[in-house]
DNA sequence: ACGCCTCCATACGGTGCCGTATGGTCAGGA
DNA sequence: TCCTGACCATACGGCACCGTATGGAGGCGT
């Protein structure tokens, strides 16, 4: 996969890992496999890192600062909430496929010991979804709910689709407008 | 857990796999690991059945069978869709804490061969709450990707809950109620 | 050219799992 | 009573993984 000379620095060992991480899952990062990905063992992995948590832990710190940039980019380009929350959304939609790894994280998280990661991670998204949603109107609280299930949607789909054989059809642009309908429609006008 | 007489039987052997599923996950029905929750071995599993795979399928069958019929029951009690569907919601995240192997099922279902049953058990989620949408006044399709968004909250709540450690808080009475209003309220007046 | 120090391959012991083989136990029928 | 067959415990080989130990191989300075 990446042999080039025979030397590895230990930043190969993490990008190869990452790669690992976000194809597959935190769980499919393991020493012997990653070894193989790099056409090297493992005796170099332990010269190099200590142990498979070391190369775990540098793994999320990787995703937490890829993602929360990420998060920042989508937003600064448009200009007022409305178009900032549309963007994120298209964004997030448009890079389900490099997130593969991401959808089983939340559960890993706890048996990784990474959940005090995933949880900043999960934090700052949320806060920053839901302060787009205040200055669109709605109140602090109600906003906060809102972007929660926000990031709920986006991982529940993420699941659906892998888990489920054909006859299920996944429009994901049709699905991510209604969802930012949803979401920045007020609770006025129900019907039943 | 189990071990009562020596004699096992194999409804057993599927009673104590379910019991895995239910709590922790389809990957935590490993033969050697239900044989020490039944306080046997694995000598009397490979008698009752043909492999673990077989056990797997027992536990996706009676899954398919119990929730389908929880749908039903928590539809069946209210009149009217509206009514129907917020007791549907209800239910949902009253059972919460009973599906925690359903929120790793997505992910394990095509490595553990069990789409099929998963895609059937997800298609007739989908389709019931899209009914009860249709009922209520939405388009088809609309309907269909509201109830598409609607599961895909209820798995995404349960993984966000389970990967993070506290600062966020989960007021599944409140996100419920949220998630209702989001879903019947139809697209017009949208702020911005 | 020689040695040293970095880096890696290999072998090893340990764990948890799957599935098979084999022999033992106990109940009930002849 | 004895025998047979349903049922289970145990031991085994195989695989994938973790982490350690140990002995090279090769670049680099002197």
């Amino acid at each position: 996969m990446a042999q080039g000379g025979r030397r590895i620095t230990a930043e190969q060992w993490v990008d190869a890992a990452y790669a690992r991480f976000t194809k597959i899952g935190l769980d499919s990062v393991r020493v012997e496999a990653v070894a193989r990905d790099l056409g090297t063992t493992k005796g170099s992995f332990y010269w190099h890192h200590a142990d498979r948590g070391a190369l775990v832990r540098a793994v999320m710190e990787r995703w937490e600062a890829e993602e929360t940039e990420h998060i920042i980019a989508a937003a600064s380009a448009e200009a007022g909430p409305r178009a900032r929350l549309r963007a994120l959304f298209g964004t997030v939609a448009a890079r389900a496929g490099r997130r593969g790894g991401e959808s089983r994280l939340y559960l890993d998280a706890e048996h990784e010991g990474v959940a005090d990661v995933v949880t900043r991670v999960t934090r700052r998204r949320v806060d920053f979804v839901a302060g787009l949603l205040v200055e669109l109107g709605f109140g602090a609280e109600e906003a906060e709910r809102r972007a929660l299930l926000a990031l709920a949607v986006v991982l529940g789909l993420q699941q659906l689709e892998r888990g489920t054989r054909p006859h299920i059809s996944f429009d994901h642009a049709l699905l991510t407008e209604t969802a930012f309908t949803m979401a920045v429609t007020p609770p006025h006008a129900q019907v039943g």
